[in-house]
DNA sequence: TAGGACTCAACC
DNA sequence: GTTGAGTCCTAT
């Protein structure tokens, strides 16, 4: 009898395929195979078959054979489970949940080896100058020809030549060099008793090696992070692989600092930004489990550990750990599913968590560890509201009298400031003051936005960029474009215009789009070459700046507007977060919000600091509104290039809605992005009950539609963007 | 009548 | 998603 293998193949179109295993080739569920399709060949993943039913059985004699099996160790049953989770949640193709986790295709083709060369210790019969020089100054190091020419500042000959005379061997060697390994005694903290009764509660839950969720609240300023370190520590102690996760790849060079600091060594990171053989290099390092701590984005969550003991999710309440493309996950929300795989302990660190985070733990689902006030001498910041009416700034500027004198107070101590405004360019509209032209994206229903640093119009969705046109394509006339609006380019001129002898930064993901951008701009920061920042929310978060001791927030009701249901708490959670920049030294930090709604909930919250009364609020109007946490909300977004396929394909849809008891269905209605990339969208709004199972029920409702290619229909569980 | 644009179904 | 087959149309 020939034995048959269930294989999940890296193609989201397709559902599970079977395959002969051919004689001689051994696989189990979780084994990496090449299993051909057609004319090509594709990577997959042996599955269980009871787990993963075909829709339709395929005889054996139509079976062909799996070509073969990757020399790295079978997916893992947590993994399998938290693939499986994430495919039925989130309602996506289990297939391209694994390809996540089999994200990087070299680590798949096997160990690959190189040849390096040391010395044998054989004097060679013809010892010349050159060759004594050499053998002298390598000594029993080993390297590459060229490494070892340099070292010994010869000629690549001369080592070839005592290669062959013998002195020199050539070994085999692995080109994926090993991580180092980090150290948990290396440099232990001193910590505060609030932070070690909290490190000690951390620890217990990684040496008990039993899955439970905890929110780990404090303060910015608090110590969070030296607590988790602790927690990663016992970890280490145990021989077991620790994950942190991070909302940016911006954040992670501060964190690689502070983890060397404290450990010796830096992890291993990944991110989106990683070369080929650098991803290799990780992935297969995380596979063995010699990868001892992992700092990622979201796209780390999925990494085959071997043996994993913690979950680190830092800053947990950031909307950027839910992916909006591809398969619509929350990186929080799995993190958690991952721990209860694993059975590891997962830690969710936030100075301002969000509402759905705090329901759990008033559930009892998950542990709070609170770290009250700030470590040291650092006092949290004064903080006060700017009413733009009654204190506007003068015609055609953006920051008030009241917050420019505070600048000046700050240039005058020769104390940093921080300027905060969540809009990259220069001005967020463009248009021709003769005919009213508004320059728009050809592909996205989106205004184009002035980055004068590149003389370009950008559009922020898709990418698509354009010059400054001299004539307006409209009307012709000639220098007539004006700039609407303010971004962080045109506060930067502004702070130039009022203080021509500060020195101004402008930090964007224009200006910090890489790890080692971020690691320059921290080092002027700290060596005091900077006096003004003016930056998005690239700037709002994991910094530390003992010098920075001022914030103005440049337009506070910018995240308000549209209609989210999470604004407020959005906005609460970060400006709250660029307030936590100022005074986190000795010195004391002054904040200034400029708002045309002083007296908005979320405002005076703010100002007082009454984060609880804040919460209490939202979490009430959440509840009376049957929003999450209470109630929960589905999108189904349908696209294509084809507009009236789209809407037909949306209109189908909306009309074959099941109804069912506790559950609504809105629309559809042009998505927000009415066109994006050149495709155009509609959108369905489910809102249901929390008890109700609407995965099961959109499962069961779009699969009884059908519609062509060219028509994508996408759903996106607890989605984070409406309007 | 060759080649291009397009749709469609299968891929195990 | 990709591929190859099938269909229809047009330029030569």
């Amino acid at each position: 009898m020939s034995s048959r293998a269930r294989v999940l193949v890296l193609n989201s179109a397709l559902g599970p395929l079977d395959y002969r295993v051919p004689h001689g080739m051994t696989v189990e569920p979780g084994s990496i195979v090449v299993a051909p399709l057609g004319p090509r060949q594709l990577v997959g993943v042996v599955w269980e078959p009871e787990r993963m039913p075909s829709d339709a059985e395929v005889g054996d004699n139509r079976l062909r054979n799996l070509l073969g099996v990757a020399d790295v160790a079978p997916l893992r049953p947590a993994l399998r489970r938290l693939i499986e989770w994430t495919a039925d949640y989130y309602l996506a193709p289990p297939a391209a949940v694994v390809r996540m986790a089999l994200s990087s295709s070299a680590a798949l083709e096997g160990s690959r080896t190189a040849i390096e060369y040391r010395a044998t210790g054989l004097v060679p019969d013809r010892l010349t100058p050159q060759r004594a020089q050499a053998l002298e100054r390598i000594g029993d190091r080993q390297g590459m020809i060229r490494e070892l020419a340099t070292i010994a500042d010869v000629s690549d000959g001369v080592i070839r030549g005592l290669v062959k005379a013998g002195a020199i061997e050539g070994v085999e060697v692995d080109v994926d060099s090993p991580f180092p390994l980090p150290d948990p005694g290396f440099a232990p903290p001193r910590l505060s008793p609030d932070q070690r009764a909290a490190a000690a509660r951390l620890v217990a839950d990684v040496d008990a090696a039993a899955y439970r969720t905890t929110l780990l609240d404090g303060v910015t300023g608090s110590g969070k992070t030296e607590v988790y370190f602790e927690a990663v520590a016992a970890a280490l102690r145990a021989g077991r692989q620790v994950l942190v996760l991070l909302p940016e790849i911006a954040l992670t060079e501060p964190f690689l600092k502070r983890f060397h600091d404290r450990f010796g060594c830096e992890p291993v990171a990944w991110h989106s930004g990683l070369r080929a053989t650098q991803r290799r290099r990780a992935w297969r390092a995380i596979a063995s489990g010699e990868a001892r701590v992992t700092v990622g984005a979201r796209s780390a969550l999925f990494l085959p550990f071997a043996t994993l003991g913690l979950i680190v999710v830092d800053e947990a309440h950031e909307t950027s750990f839910k992916q909006e493309d591809g398969v619509h996950y929350h990186a929080r929300d799995v993190a958690v599913m991952r721990g209860l795989f694993e059975r590891c302990p997962v830690i969710l660190a936030s100075a301002t968590p969000a509402i759905e985070t705090r329901h759990q733990v008033a559930l009892g689902n998950y542990a709070e560890v609170k770290l009250p006030g700030r470590y040291g001498a650092a006092e949290l910041p004064t903080i006060e509201a700017i009413d733009l009416i009654e204190e506007p700034p003068e015609r055609g500027r953006w920051i008030s009298p009241r917050l420019v004198n505070a600048m000046r107070a700050a240039l005058e101590r020769q104390e940093q400031s921080l300027l905060f405004l969540n809009r990259r360019g220069y001005a967020p509209l463009t248009l021709c003051r003769t005919c009213g032209h508004r320059f728009q994206c050809p592909n996205c229903t989106a205004w184009m936005v002035e980055h004068r640093l590149t003389r370009r119009l950008a559009c922020h969705h898709c990418g698509h960029i354009e010059p400054v046109p001299r004539l307006c394509p409209e009307c012709q006339s000639e220098d007539s474009l004006v700039a609407c609006g303010p971004g962080v380019e045109r506060i930067a001129d502004e702070v130039a215009v009022l203080f021509p002898e500060a020195r101004v930064t402008v930090v964007t993901s224009d200006t910090i789009w890489s790890p080692a951008k971020a690691a320059e701009f921290v080092g002027r920061m700290e060596a005091g070459a900077i006096d003004i920042v003016v930056g998005t929310q690239l700037v709002t978060k994991g910094y530390h700046f003992p010098n920075l001791t001022l914030v103005g927030v440049i337009d506070a009701d910018l995240g308000l507007d549209g209609g989210d249901l999470r604004a407020a708490e959005r906005t609460f959670q970060q400006i709250r977060q660029v307030s936590g920049r100022a005074g986190r030294g000795e010195k004391p930090g002054h904040v200034f919000i400029q708002t045309h709604s002083p007296k908005a909930q979320v405002m005076r919250a703010l100002v007082t600091g009454d984060a609880e009364a804040f919460y209490a609020a939202e979490t009430e109007a959440r509840q009376e509104a049957g929003a999450p946490p209470f109630g929960r909300y589905a999108a189904i977004i349908v696209s294509s290039e084809d507009q009236p396929a789209a809407l037909e394909i949306a209109r189908a849809i909306g009309r074959s809605a099941p109804r069912v008891e506790g559950m609504e269905v809105y629309g559809p209605a042009p998505a927000p992005l009415a066109m994006l990339r050149g495709r155009h969208r509609y959108r369905l709004l489910v809102h249901a009950r929390r008890a109700l199972d609407v995965q099961n029920v959109i499962r069961d409702w779009l699969g009884g539609l059908e519609w062509s290619t060219k028509v994508r229909v996408a759903v996106d569980v607890d989605p984070y963007s409406f309007l």
